[in-house]
DNA sequence: ACTTGAATCGAACGTTCGTTCGAATTTCTC
DNA sequence: GAGAAATTCGAACGAACGTTCGATTCAAGT
């Protein structure tokens, strides 16, 4: 039988992995790649038989079918990057940089997991009720904390806007990473994280009311002209 | 044998449609139906036969193959997504007003036929090279109107940032909407078209250079405390 | 009414799907 | 190195898949 721990095992439970546990992390990594390239109703177990170098039905005595599969990478996903996440916001008290630290956490770990974040991004309805359910849950954890970040930004501000159109309108910005992003073109994470951060903060920010009147917005700038833009955003 | 017009015409050659044009748009749309619910490899051509009454073998009579059905699908979704933005691009010169007409324009066809659209943005990778060519063509004239755009408003406000970055973010912003958008919670299209278009403008114009440091935002912030944000947006 | 081509259908094709099972093999323990 | 437990496998299951084909029904012109 299966040893005691999990394959998505917390790091409060840190036992030594066991032989079974690296080999199911090994077959989670080459699915999730499968995964990522045909997609989870277009892979088929035969490709990940051939993907992992393991038989068919060697497969089923770690997964008991083919969904409760994709159910643990993306829990396991969704559960490294909160942990990732608490850990790191721990070290930032001020709302600007939690929210900046929030980017981060989340463009780092999308571009250094790639196949895991498509997968868990682009898969996410597949899933029945049974594993929907527990998934929903992490789901729903991460939005709250995200909308209580940019609460705390808006109180410290004094700033107006709808919460859940802005976290949303984030997450899409930066969830939507996987359908563009090219290595060889594209800056490192940190780099997009402080852009995208830049067009959010300001986005959400409004503070001059008259920012977006053209003319206004225009002539006061007139005063200032800008110069390199990522320095003041800098960390 | 088909008739001459196909199913995808333009208005250009507008002929009267039909017979089969209109049973074609009758099953192009329950097909639509179909592929947002289940994805298009998780729907079987049965799965289409039961919702559009025909039989399985007289779909075939339409389509030469499912793959076929979904390229004109997307193919019809982003040809007349586009038309339309063209025409609305006449009547206005502004360049922010451009950039919020495109905005508009997009979210106005994608919360007005959410199935079309969730299924040209979910299922953008599946078309193998014949049908991803011809798609790949319209995808990025689309992407290339929006460049230049807002390269416009870069130059009309003096601006500097990364103009790839900003125009992918921005389709990250609208597209992600398919996965939250909820007709009795969330606002129709014109009040997020103004509130996206708040956050993505603001967000790009980089113009008073301290604007971000926290600090001094806060002091000039200070002096005129933020009234209703959307007063200066409204079109 | 009869002809003709367009439109639709039932039934089946061969293939691939997810999953199972008993046997074989490997690994661990003593 | 023998025995037990953990792991892997070949072979097959029934179901569902996309597609085809010959026959049938329908709509329109004469």
């Amino acid at each position: 039988m299966a040893s005691l721990s999990t394959a998505a095992q917390t790091s409060a439970t840190a036992l030594p992995p066991t032989r079974y546990d690296k080999r199911m992390s090994e077959i989670l990594a080459h699915a999730t790649e499968v995964f990522r390239e045909k997609g989870y109703e277009g892979a088929s177990m035969r490709d990940l038989s051939r993907a992992t170098g393991m038989s068919l039905a060697g497969l089923y005595y770690y997964f008991e079918s083919k969904e409760r599969l994709l159910f643990l990478i993306q829990k396991h996903t969704f559960t490294t990057i909160v942990a990732r996440l608490k850990k790191r916001l721990e070290h930032v008290s001020d709302p600007e940089e939690k929210i900046r630290a929030f980017i981060l956490n989340h463009l780092e770990y999308f571009l250094a997991n790639p196949a895991a974040m498509k997968v868990l991004s682009h898969e996410a309805e597949v899933l029945k009720s049974g594993f929907a359910l527990e998934l929903a849950a992490s789901k729903r954890e991460y939005y709250r904390i995200c909308v209580a970040l940019l609460g705390d930004l808006k109180q410290e501000w004094e700033l107006e806007f709808s919460t859940r159109l802005a976290v949303l309108s984030l997450f899409g910005m930066m969830n939507w990473i996987y359908t563009w992003y090219n290595p060889r073109i594209d800056a490192d994470a940190a780099a997009i994280a402080r852009e995208m951060g830049d067009i959010f903060l300001r986005g959400v920010a409004n503070g001059c009311k008259t920012s977006l009147k053209k003319t206004d917005f225009n002539s006061r700038c007139k005063e200032s002209p800008n110069g390199n833009h990522h320095a003041a955003g800098k960390r």
